[in-house]
This record gives structure tokens, sequence and C-alpha cells, in this order.
DNA sequence: TTCAATTCTTACTGTTTTGTAAGTAATTAA
DNA sequence: TTAATTACTTACAAAACAGTAAGAATTGAA
């Protein structure tokens, strides 16, 4: 099961609004973490198995890829394909609504890479 | 002063390599979070006062807002105008990097604003 | 029989982000 | 003298997010 949000803390109430009032809050959750661009910017190009995915993100852990697949699937962004073999092979596309995010991520890595000679990072 | 991240920490060095490697990742530490974006969003009309922008943003805490300015004026995207009042008044502006982020905002906005119907969130 | 490969799951720990609550400074008005 | 206003600052605590490491299921090959 995905982790919970404490549904009363005043951070989980707070986040609950800003969807109710916000479209961008909701796109932040969908794209927002570390590694969901990634994932949605790979499975732009072409669908592909998960182990693809990890060898194609650098640094990601198992415990994570899986997570946040699991958020996109969920959410009908991303979708699973299972083939009964051994070893087991799955693969992952994005959806219809899936694709609709391509364009917005490609914006957005695009703009980030104006910033990236003009500003000073991390933080 | 702004608060720090460990800088050994895993956690810390795959931000810092997906900043080198990603122009989203970059996109995505000015934009995220979950007040940036409706700061940007405000600013985006007009230039505000400190109190005009608390008081648009429901919830929204003077320890996040102050934090989140900061972080914004120290990446070139917000300017900060004090007039040597009593009591005092401090007035935001974007500044002309930080406009070239309005339509990447309302974009997104725009994108979240169709998902509402088809996702339940909060996730 | 043991190993290898792949796609996960689980329990745990550490790090980062967010929220709370109290306080500061400066001046004017009551 | 005291209170009111605005834009902060600080210390602390809670919640959310990310990483580590071990293990599970499957079955064919060594």
């Amino acid at each position: 099961m995905l982790e919970m949000r404490k549904a009363t803390s005043t951070n989980a109430l707070n986040a609950t609004e800003l969807y109710e009032t916000c479209g961008m809050a909701i796109a932040l959750r969908i794209l927002g973490g570390r590694w969901k661009p990634g994932i949605i910017w790979h499975l732009g190009h072409r669908r592909m198995r998960y182990s693809e995915l990890k060898a194609l993100i650098p640094n990601i852990s198992e415990r994570m890829l899986v997570q946040q697949l699991k958020e996109l699937e969920k959410h009908g962004f991303v979708e699973r394909f299972v083939f009964p073999e051994v070893p087991p092979r799955v693969e992952y596309a994005l959806t219809e609504e899936g694709k609709t995010l391509v364009p917005i991520v490609r914006s957005l890595a695009a703009w980030g890479n104006t910033q990236r000679e003009k500003i000073k990072l991390p933080v």
C-alpha cells in the first residue's frame, strides 16, 4: 500500500485546500517529487521495461521507482503490462492521458535548461 | 539564513546530480514546493505588498511566506522594494527573469484544472 | 540442489519540508 | 504609558519524503 498522509494534519489539510482551489497544485502533485519527471520523460519516448527505466534513471532505488510508477498508474497516467514469463517482464507506457503531460514536461525542461547558467544551484 | 541541506547526504547528492543533468529538476526546484506556485501566480498579476500576498494565499504561515520569497529573490525571480515608513511597507514584484515563469505557471495550472474532475485527490 | 534473473515488498532509518508559537523593531496614536 | 501596525526572526516540533538493505516469488539452467 502506498504511504498515507495523516488526513487530519494541518499539513495535509493545507495540501487538500490547495488542490481544490489551484490547478497548479494538482499538476505539481502529479509531476512533482524527485523522480516522476524523469519517469515521464523517458516514457515519453517509448514504452519501457521496469529494468530499462531503472537503468536510465541513475541512482533511483527500487523502492522509489515502484512507488512512483504505482502512483502514476493509480492516477491513470501510466499503464502496466505484465508478461507471464520467468524471469518476469513488466512494461510501462504512458496512457493517452499521460501523453498530455509530455509537452508540459518538455517545456518545463526547456525552461530549466535556460536557467542552468544563470542560477547557482543547488538552492 | 535559509535552512541548509546536509551537503553529503545521498538525498542531497541525488538532488545535485539531477540538477546537473535535467532541466526539469531545476525548474521544479524553483517552482516546486507547496507555496511558490501561488506566490508566482499572484505576483504574475501585479506587484504586491507582503501583507497582500499573505491575505491572498490562505493558510500560509509567515515563516513559509518569508522563506519562499527569499529563495525566489535569491535566485533573481523576485525583487524586493522596501519603503522606510512606519509601520513598514515592503513590496514584491517579479523580475524580468521571473516573468518568464508566468506562462509556465499558467500552462501548468490550465493542465491541472483539466485533471480536476478526472482524478480523485489528494493522492 | 543451488543459483541466477527480474520485479517487486517490507521494515527501518535519515533527511528535508512544513507548521506553531512566541518575540523583535520602529513609530504613531490613544 | 500602552497599544497598534507591519514585516519579519527564531526555536522548536510534526509530518512528509527519500534511501538502505534484506527478502519473496518464479522457474529454467548449471
